[in-house]
DNA sequence: GTAAAAAATTAAGATATCTCACTTTTTCTT
DNA sequence: AAGAAAAAGTGAGATATCTTAATTTTTTAC
């Protein structure tokens, strides 16, 4: 990882996508001023569970995965960050710790915000609650699908979902290039890898997708959203 | 459900345990005037998942559970509520939705707050910005510890840690008298209630557990917490 | 461009967990 | 206190999913 020129958020045209989308423009020169940016290499770690952060991490291009890291290196990935969006959020407030591990899928570069600066710019102006609190509500939210997924639905469903995610939240195609491997669609799925090939040539058996290594197409999206409502 | 007097927030001597452990006077005063206390039975739905609230409830005393509802009556109960305690907590700031049910344990009595009185208590003070954060952040915590149990841990893991849970943070003893069922011992486990019945059994014969009907005792505490980690 | 390494696929046997059906125990109702 | 209803416990067979191992395809490195 390396350094290189900084974005100037206060003139970034990114601005209105990004959490940091209304701040004065004291508040944007402080936050550039306590702000570091960094690239990653495609499967360098951003940073581990288990540790603390001194800053909170913005992706600004590139992709990376969030997972709970288990053994037999197995894990479980909650979600595909993109850029604009923080990676996993450590514990402000409290022991600044990250309960997730984070991987760059894509050569990306992050912003490294210092969580004190956030912290005061946070409590600088109470505009600033709704939106944060807005970002916990999302996150809940996401949690609480995953764990519901997780626990009610068959294998067949689970994956489903995991595709209707990649056109949906993505891709934002039903044709796309994969930038992750069969082993992160599992990881996705919460199940081995074994049997994400098995369904994947089944869908493919049943024209529901096309495959050709990397591309994918969806070709009956309604079958995809009927098994994950079923099974 | 039935009303009756109203305990005085500013005056409560369990105000440091409590979320709204230093407000100032006029708050408490504020928020006294905003809220209303509800009686619910053991048994009674205190929300419904998928509903929009006007409140925030706070428990004030009894028990209960936070569940997320499947189909054929397969539920997951994510965690059990204890006196001074928020369950479910809504979207404020955005939908005022609520993700999941609850369901009175025993006989309890909460406080209902206007989200609206809430938020502007919230706002008026940047000293209570933190107190909240910290709360999302248990809430995360706990989330991502249920996660990771369902999916990388064996039944005999999972129960272990129900056992341990009820033991460490509901009951604060080795022995207690269950105000749950089996079926919510499953459901906490995320298993079925056969297994469970099973399971406990087993832990019974090896004389880990003493099991007459709702009463218990964790004989091996060190035993329940090797299976937490090794299933 | 070829060899080596890594990733993906496939099939078969192993295993964990669930479901169903039945029995026993506990709780509730009158 | 008796009978009915609900909850808990038990065993056997069914099923979903994983694991292992062997094969094929793709990617990487020199």
């Amino acid at each position: 990882m390396n350094n290189s020129a900084k974005l100037k958020c206060g003139y970034c045209k990114h601005r209105m996508q990004c959490f940091f989308s209304s701040l004065t423009q004291e508040e944007y020169d402080f936050l550039n001023k306590n702000k570091t940016e960094v690239d990653y290499k495609a499967g360098e770690t951003i940073y581990k569970q288990g540790t603390v952060s001194k800053y909170l991490i913005f992706l600004l291009s590139g992709m990376a995965k969030v997972l709970v890291e288990g053994e037999n290196d197995k894990n479980f990935i909650i979600q595909l960050v993109k850029p604009f969006h923080f990676l996993d959020f450590p514990a402000i407030f409290d022991n600044d710790m990250l309960y997730h591990t984070s991987i760059a899928i894509e050569d990306s570069r992050a912003c490294l915000i210092d969580i004190e600066t956030f912290k005061s710019i946070v409590l600088s102006n109470k505009k600033n609650i709704p939106r944060l609190v807005r970002h916990y509500n999302e996150f809940y939210n996401r949690f609480s699908q995953r764990l519901t997924n997780v626990i009610y639905k068959n294998m067949e469903a689970r994956l489903a979902d995991v595709l209707l995610y990649l056109v949906n939240e993505v891709y934002y195609s039903r044709s796309f290039t994969l930038n992750i491997s069969r082993k992160d669609l599992a990881e996705l799925a919460g199940m081995s890898k074994e049997s994400t090939s098995r369904i994947l040539s089944q869908l493919k058996e049943q024209e529901v997708l096309r495959i050709q290594g990397k591309n994918m197409e969806v070709l009956n999206k309604k079958y995809l959203e009927q098994l994950s409502r079923i099974g």
